[in-house]
RNA sequence: GGAUGGAUUCCCGAGUGGCCAAAGGGGACAGACUGUAAAUCUGCUGCAUAUUGCUUCGGUGGUUCGAAUCCACCUCCAUCCA
């Protein structure tokens, strides 16, 4: 099975520009190609997994991965798949945003003896002068068709700025670079960024009278069509301080039964044959595919150590017994007051496990709330030292634990 | 630059002097049912030293016994005109 087989097996590709040609040059490894990051926080989450997998996929069938990171166009900001303005961020923010994305990438796809490079667009953009860019570029690009352009035209009701109009442009650019600088002949990126990639290709088909490629990658959409890797508290985040490997484990457990094999054959690098055998998989048996889905995609971005121990945690909480590596809450003695106690309600917001006293109570009166299984229905209940001696697990709800040690 | 309309709690959106911590919906959270899924039903959704107190309706001042609501100025957004 060829390369480019497996990813459109694997329900990867989206939309390519010329599909006998590109198959040619990824399925034989002449294909340089880029993906280009935003820096827009100082981890990467599970969006830029996917683009990474792809990297890594196209790498081993000896292609050439480019990573990009927008240290230049995060200063104007992607307009495409939103319906405001980007905040503006500032210098110091992107640059320290840059450092944690190289350190992150470095751990997915292999840098050494050239077999991958990785650039940051602001060595070029930075000092672009505005009249030559103009001259050079402008004529190229017709603004009537532009605004034509699907990731504008969603724009157009809420209104948008002459900064982020520019950002194709600018995007257009960094391809029109790349080919020059590196020979780089393709360019992947998220499905939202198609206008985008075309315009590269077009501006490097007019000035250069060469022809470069494009191929966009299927966006992760859950059942309901919205983008994966999202909770209400932000995004799943691939650094291990912002998303635990518990969480992160937790997050892929939970997706819904019409998702899993979605995300299996997307995102794993397990084996076409052995994900077709899951899909004749149904009713409660899809949580065994959930599971092995947790695992392999904890593995990948945490190490199998990490995912062993999340898979054990999450197997022992949820079955009933205590776990040795669940989420902890250490407590001092000045954590309980003048009689030595502490009440629940106190105990949940130290746990984290609520943000304020009335959403503990909440949940309190509510039924919610658990202490080593035993239901606590009295808001008032309070503990002293020698109750958290012995295993104290909280929990609130089904899926959050806490355990409680005191030094 | 001009005209008009607008800014309300996580989001959408009602409220146009006291009955307003603010309708309704969505989302989130909790309970029941389940399979750590979905659907459904129920509850709940500003904070706290909690039969009360405090902060909140773009910002700053003002009128009033009392302001999300009235007035002035400012900021931002949308539409039309230039």
């Amino acid at each position: 099975m060829t390369i480019y087989d497996e990813l459109v097996a694997r329900g990867l590709i989206a939309q390519v520009t010329d599909e006998d040609e590109i198959k040619d040059l990824i399925n034989n490894g002449k294909a340089v190609f880029y993906i280009g990051f935003d820096p827009t926080a100082d981890s990467l989450h599970v969006g830029h997994f996917m683009a990474l997998c792809l990297m890594k996929r196209l790498q081993q069938a000896g292609n050439k991965p480019i990573a990009l990171i927008g240290g230049g166009t995060a200063m104007i900001g992607d307009p495409s798949g939103r319906t405001d303005m980007r905040q503006m961020m500032t210098r110091e923010t992107i640059q320290h945003n840059c450092d944690c994305f190289k350190e992150q990438m470095s751990k997915f796809i292999d840098f050494s003896d050239g077999k991958a490079l990785m650039v940051n667009n602001a060595d070029w953009l930075m000092d672009l002068n505005y009249i030559d860019v103009l001259r050079e570029v402008g004529p190229h690009f017709s603004v009537n068709r532009m605004l034509t352009a699907e990731c504008y035209k969603q724009r157009m009701e809420r209104g948008l700025s002459f900064l982020e109009f520019n950002y194709m442009i600018m995007q257009s650019y960094d391809f029109y670079a790349l080919f020059q600088k590196y020979g780089c002949n393709m360019q992947f990126g998220g499905d939202d960024q198609w206008s985008n990639m075309l315009g590269g290709t077009e501006l490097i088909r007019r000035k250069l009278g060469k022809d470069a490629y494009a191929m966009t990658i299927t966006l992760l959409l859950n059942s309901e069509g919205k983008k994966m890797g999202k909770t209400q508290s932000g995004a799943v985040w691939l650094d291990p301080k912002k998303t635990s490997p518990f969480d992160f484990y937790q997050y892929w457990r939970n997706v819904g039964d019409a998702d899993v094999l979605k995300c299996i054959r997307m995102l794993t690098f397990l084996p076409l044959e052995q994900i077709d055998e899951m899909d004749s998989w149904e009713g409660s048996q899809l949580n065994q595919a959930k599971e092995i889905l947790a695992y392999e995609l904890t593995k990948l971005v945490h190490g199998e150590e990490e995912a062993v121990k999340a898979q054990e945690s999450a197997r022992a909480l949820f079955s009933g017994g205590n776990a040795a590596n669940m989420p902890t809450t250490t407590l001092t003695a000045a954590d309980f007051n003048e009689e030595g106690k502490l009440g629940v309600l106190d105990l949940m917001v130290k746990a984290e496990l609520v943000t304020s006293k009335a959403e503990a109570r909440r949940a309190v009166q509510q039924g919610g709330v658990t202490v080593n299984g035993e239901k606590v229905n009295d808001p008032f209940t309070a503990y002293v030292i020698e109750d958290f001696a012995e295993d104290f697990v909280l929990k609130r709800g089904k899926k959050n634990f806490r355990k409680i040690v005191v030094e």
